[in-house]
DNA sequence: TATCAAAATGTAATCCATTACATATTTGAT
DNA sequence: ATCAAATATGTAATGGATTACATTTTGATA
């Protein structure tokens, strides 16, 4: 491979120049750029980023810190990431932690070997004193996972809230008996959904029984299938909805449902959570709290490059929508 | 953030040792070792992968080209090319192309900048000349899709024998008009699928006619949605099968049987193929071809990786599997 | 204790591009 | 034609690590 200071001795000038014509192309004369293109031509020169990052201090990627590739929430928002960040030139390094705090600080170490200029994580803040440390020396986005300290910047949606909706929204129909699926309250979101939950409860008066929630261990098709399977089996009767905090267990419990010839929504109604793209080819199609997930990745990408660049950057809540579908 | 001359200088000891103490710690004393390690811990030193990088002209990063990352076949591929890049201690840069010549060759100008030591590309072979000149020059894996080119490595597995055994079981289930739901033939998936797909009809004399194929453009649940609501709008009652050649689109086209009341798979069968988790999750539960997704990512890393050390690979076509469930 | 090979450590070149500063060239006004 | 100012180009240091080669230290042996 060809390096700048063959192109600079095949056009017959310095490095010097070659660097400014591909950096500040401007600052060099007209005939002078022409010999040195033609020679970059000739080699099929391609600058080292290598060179280049090393020069810079900067490596011109980021790091995207999720629990599991596969849930399709988080790939969403993989996606809104990735576009994003190509538009401002940056390229991005997918980790999957599984919320393992050997794995993530295994990651986080590229941040200090300068193999990212910063982050964006998605997990739950396991050690939050090490993630305040880590904030003081690099710019880090949390992304829908957050910890409310006033020096970690993040972007989310207002999870109590929602929940709050939703279940009011279940109430009003007239469901007496709402069964929450909800996963580990590792996760900030499963604890806010299910302070949401209980708001709206209170709220028509209705009594709370710890077993009304169902914790799942994973977020996966077949936990929610779990959750429902034995539902169905030590509650039947007792309970007319269901609340699952995330579409996948929803998915999975309405496949159950389906399973058992449980009807939906007559006999039983389901919402979930995030609209991932599934829930619109479920039979019948799932009510759901849309997250606007690929803006949620861009604009995470906006904030960590201003932060990246030393800009002041605030705290985004983004707006969330309920959606009706036939599954209620 | 400290360097390794800090290092040095804190520890009393030269930066060669240092890097030693970090590279080949039996070259040197244990009494040194631990005063350079001492020195490190307090500094909180971690060697810049930049310097290293430069140093031995690698990146210890692996491109991953997808056409998208929203579709959960990809996605599955892509899950084992990270774990097993990591074990080997390679980060991941995934990228989609969206099945476009200037996204990919945008990427693989990262090949050339030496920001990746090699690539995975899972894109349907656009412009193969250009693809074989690469691969002269850097190492790359081809992975699902595949250009039989024999300087181009590849791993995948055997897409017309699948079609065709496929095909052979909704023959053999008395079906005799079966339509196939075919994505774009710029894929050689889509070209052998359907070659099988012939070859299983001819053998059981059963005459085609083109419009027995339905193309789509996308890969997505709604084009398969569109197909099935297509088909049954000028072809009822003339087809008793179908055949997607993407659980995705099968998925899509069983949701649209699923509206309009068309029994699966009483009234029509339905399979499609990859066996992605959610046809586990359908109503009723997809059949499909089972591709060894993860698997293939897997060994994909470790044939690139062989490459990139300049070994010798052999092209491997890995086993697939009918998985026969209740929609058929 | 002197000697010498082996082991440990150090010096300095190297990877490739960027850029501050120095030098050379051009421009344009007189 | 002359000269200062403006513009273009070149020289060399720099970023942080690795490593070939040179030098020093160690420790066994005579």
């Amino acid at each position: 491979m060809p390096t700048i200071q063959d192109v600079a001795k095949k056009a017959g000038v310095s490095v010097a120049t070659v660097s400014r014509v591909l950096n500040t192309p401007s600052a060099v004369t007209e005939k002078t750029r022409q010999k040195v293109q033609d020679a970059m031509q000739e080699l099929d020169y391609a600058p080292s980023i290598l060179g280049r990052n090393l020069r810079n201090s900067e490596s011109r990627m980021l790091l995207v810190l999720i629990p599991k590739i596969s849930n399709p929430f988080y790939l969403r928002i993989v996606e809104g990431i990735e576009e994003t960040a190509l538009d401002h030139g940056y390229n991005i390094l997918v980790c999957q932690t599984h919320s393992k705090t050997e794995r993530e600080s295994v990651y986080f170490d590229l941040l200090k070997n300068r193999l990212a200029d910063g982050a964006i994580t998605m997990d739950p803040t396991i050690d939050k004193d090490k993630l305040v440390q880590l904030a003081r020396q690099f710019p880090i986005v949390q992304c829908s996972e957050y910890d409310k300290d006033k020096s970690l910047s993040y972007i989310t949606i207002d999870s109590e809230l929602a929940a709050y909706q939703m279940t009011k929204f279940l109430l009003k129909q007239g469901h007496k008996r709402i069964v929450l699926i909800n996963s580990d309250e590792k996760f900030l979101y499963a604890r806010e959904r299910k302070k949401g939950f209980h708001r709206a409860l209170k709220e028509f008066d209705i009594e709370f029984e710890d077993d009304w929630i169902y914790k799942t261990n994973d977020v996966t098709f077949e936990a929610g299938q779990q959750a429902m399977r034995s539902l169905l089996s030590h509650k039947t009767g007792k309970f007319t909805a269901v609340f699952a905090v995330s579409d996948v267990l929803a998915i999975g419990a309405l496949k159950e449902l389906n399973t058992q010839g449980v009807h939906v929504p007559d006999e039983m109604a389901i919402v979930g959570f995030d609209k991932i793209d599934f829930t619109n080819m479920t039979f019948p199609r799932l009510t759901t709290v849309a997250q606007p997930m690929y803006k949620m990745g861009s604009i995470a990408v906006d904030m960590l490059i201003k932060k990246i660049r030393g800009e002041e950057i605030e705290d985004v809540i983004l707006d969330h929508e309920l959606i009706i579908r036939e599954s209620t």
